[in-house]
DNA sequence: GACAGCAGGTGTACGGCGTACACCTCGATC
DNA sequence: GATCGAGGTGTACGCCGTACACCTGCTGTC
């Protein structure tokens, strides 16, 4: 025990993100407070001032840190791949840490971390040969799966502390989905092999994620052999 | 003045829903609190609770009276119009409440008219003869997209108080992003004419919306036609 | 060695929030 | 005329973000 002696090493922005990852990891984003941050610091709440603007800008560096850890570019790869990987590891690193989608979608400011991603994507579409105007309407078609997420469609969070619905109970919400919800019901029997137990868990996220992508790239893809260009397009993009 | 003799007509769930609507058309998300909400009712906080159960409950009826908004189905058309008529309709009510996208991607309840819209457009799927396989993983890809809205890309939200900035020091921003985000830049230059001063403004976000609508339609029907199933599919859809 | 300056940490306080809980009021019902 | 329940009230608690004044101890300068 240094008890006294080597006194609290001096925080530093840095640590503060650091620890505000950490936290957020553990007790999820509405978890994460000025002040309870603080205490896991061992320090008092408007110390954090020092180090972070506000609440808002600790959140920016929370995202920040994240997407520090995307993988960086391959430049080996061509477009279609180097967008795939890039944007696959951003997937990667945004489950590690399961309250950063939500923190993503809540930014409003471009930190000049998000920034760079951004022109990293971009840079690998003109690289491979797109037209700055085609580029432009991709980035935006695939908006926040650049980040590596989509959202959750069909998946109901049901809290996990609840218990499991007794047989009859399910029986009954099962009929009276069917009535109301036949086409929802249907693809919920269909993902879940028809065990209604678990709905939602029978997505399969990652292959979900990936179909999409890879549905706009190909797109993406067709329209850029085609020499597509948004001014000749006042109509949408022909079949 | 009716002073005291005509009391103020009794509280209902619809009233205090449609007074939350309004209330966050005029001052945001951020700025309905059950407080502030009881105040423009003229009652008591703790009286909303005997009317919804808690702010999440509240959030939850305002979302579903955004999509009380949307047109019904036209069942005269195609799947592909269909889907895109109402998804384009979802989109103009989302609009007329810029707080919703925001409310809708905060929800994790699947209220009866969450599910019965999403029921709705997964008929429409359904009934223009896409499988239930192929229409489950179509719903995933367009995600959000469905409720009309897709996340802002480029848009920069400067606050609209901020003063416009003084010519020189929009040079020096103009230099430095040029060398850090080139990519970035080009596209801001293309999007805005050059006129970088309105940066954010320069994307036209309808054009953006269809744009991807259209690409992920066009591809869902390609795959339709094509006969795709996910079976088929471990490797990623091919070209 | 004295001292100014300053970065980093503290303490107190304010105004806001959601909501639990006990209570009151008043019209409808028997 | 008593009863009851729906709707509204009042008070209170424990959170939150953060403004502001203050203290502490290290650094560089003379």
């Amino acid at each position: 025990m240094t008890e006294e002696g080597a006194r609290r090493a001096p925080l530093n922005r840095d640590r503060v993100l650091r620890a505000a990852v950490e936290l957020a990891d553990e007790v999820g984003l509405a978890g994460v407070s000025m002040r309870r941050l603080a205490q896991q610091l061992g320090v008092v709440p408007m110390a954090l001032y020092k180090h972070v603007a506000d609440k808002d800008a600790l959140l920016d560096g929370m995202v920040d840190a994240v997407i520090g850890e995307f993988d960086p570019p391959d430049p080996a790869l061509d477009w279609q791949d180097g967008v795939r990987q890039r944007v696959l590891s951003a997937r990667r690193a945004v489950l590690r840490h399961p309250w950063a989608r939500q923190a993503i979608e809540s930014r409003t400011r471009r930190t000049p971390a998000v920034l760079a991603y951004m022109d990293s994507v971009t840079g690998t579409f003109r690289a491979g040969g797109f037209s700055v105007d085609l580029t432009h309407h991709v980035m935006h078609a695939l908006g926040n799966r650049i980040w590596g997420f989509s959202p959750e469609l069909f998946d109901e969070p049901r809290d996990p502390g609840a218990p499991p619905l007794p047989p009859e109970a399910q029986q009954a919400m099962a009929a009276e989905f069917a009535e109301r919800y036949p086409h929802v019901l249907e693809i919920a029997l269909a993902a879940t092999q028809g065990d209604l137990s678990g709905v939602g868990r029978g997505c399969d996220e990652d292959f979900e994620f990936a179909f999409a992508l890879d549905l706009l790239l190909d797109g993406a893809g067709r329209l850029h052999r085609r020499g597509w260009s948004s001014r000749a397009a006042s109509a949408p993009p022909a079949v």
